[in-house]
DNA sequence: TACGTTCTGTACTAAGCAGTACATATTTAG
DNA sequence: CTAAATATGTACTGCTTAGTACAGAACGTA
């Protein structure tokens, strides 16, 4: 049981053929295809293929399909889902709205990666296998749900929302339209569309 | 080439073997079965097995997995979308709203049917086969989009409608909300959850 | 009774899937 | 130079998938 970091551990010199793919990159162009098809949708052989390596590299490296789409998911929402965490820190709840939604935005909808959300995807029923996994992600997401109602909670507290407003409503209604635009983006809705869709979310959005 | 329907064009004697199931109740299994599962998710299998029929059988009526799988989506639509038609006959805006908030909550929430929407499901990308479908799911709702996008300019030429609202992002942001409640029903959200989302759309509504 | 027609059930095909055995290549340690 | 250790590529396993061939069963018609 050696702890040998990808990004090594500097002085241990390691014993064997030096691995001839970089595991990181691999695992970011994993990441692209299961966001474009799902985990179900992504077969081993369109992963290695993407990934440049074959597949008893992948399985030496990664384990199986289902440890690497973890680690896979664990990237996205380090990389991806960062904004959701500066968001939450915004000083009104108004302005975290604002930045979730055009966070979702730029994320779900850019060019430079699959459009729509991996977590949305995952929690669709697909294949049997994917089960596990679905029941992972949905849990996860409760979890960043729970930090949202706790932002609001906290917004009310400071006179930050009008007191009529339920702020777990509020939060659960905001996660609500952040996931029908994943379902949008996914769907191939342009750009400009789901802009004016947040827009109008944000004019509706209550004290605003 | 001979055209006889489900129901039967009564004078026309059948000929051979009489079938021993009921079509019209082996498609309803079948919608459950896609409804829960999805198109990829659904083999074959499972399908026969609910249907109370054989493969052969089934091909024999329904074609391949695809047809039946268009057929069971007709019948979605036609039984449990009937609200999307209704509703657009509501006589302002907020009430149109009110109603497809609510019919999706009923559709996609209740506990006689699985949980979400079949449609939203299906745009979802998961094997390579469901392609067509995809695409074919998202032009159903593009046409269904434009009929709330034609109802919501009624609205402001009516003067049901601020001045200041655009009614092509306002039917947009409304399928958005009601997409994302179907990802929230499908992940287990419980219909109190879900009542209360709708609560605090409506109270966010425009003009309310 | 015999025939054509249609449905049913068993048993199959071919393809794709995740995962692996094994021989070979490349490295460090001694 | 040898041995241990790790990575690689080919070729495979066993399983599941959608779809079908074929024999037999049940009907109307003659």
């Amino acid at each position: 049981m050696q702890a040998a970091s990808a990004t090594a551990c500097a002085g241990s010199a390691p014993r064997g053929r030096p691995r001839e793919f970089d595991p990181d990159e691999a695992l970011a162009s994993a990441l692209r295809v299961f966001w474009q098809k799902g985990y179900d949708g992504a077969s081993m052989a369109e992963l290695t293929e993407a990934m440049g390596i074959t597949k008893p590299s992948l399985y030496a490296c990664f384990g199986n399909k289902e440890a690497l789409f973890r680690k896979a998911l664990d990237l996205y929402e380090r990389d991806k889902l960062c904004y959701v965490r500066s968001a939450l820190e915004e000083p009104t709840a108004r302005l975290v709205a604002e930045r979730m939604l055009n966070g979702a935005l730029a994320t779900h909808c850019g060019d430079s990666d699959p459009q729509g959300c991996l977590g949305v995807i995952s929690t669709m029923p697909c294949g049997i296998e994917a089960e596990t996994i679905r029941a992972d992600v949905i849990a996860r997401r409760r979890s960043s749900e729970q930090a949202m109602i706790a932002r609001f909670k906290q917004a009310r507290d400071e006179g930050d929302l009008p007191d009529h407003v339920d702020p777990e409503g509020l939060a659960n209604y905001l996660t609500t339209v952040l996931q029908g635009l994943s379902v949008k983006a996914t769907s191939g809705t342009d750009r400009e569309s789901l802009k004016r869709i947040v827009q109008t979310a944000l004019a509706c959005w209550p004290c605003a």
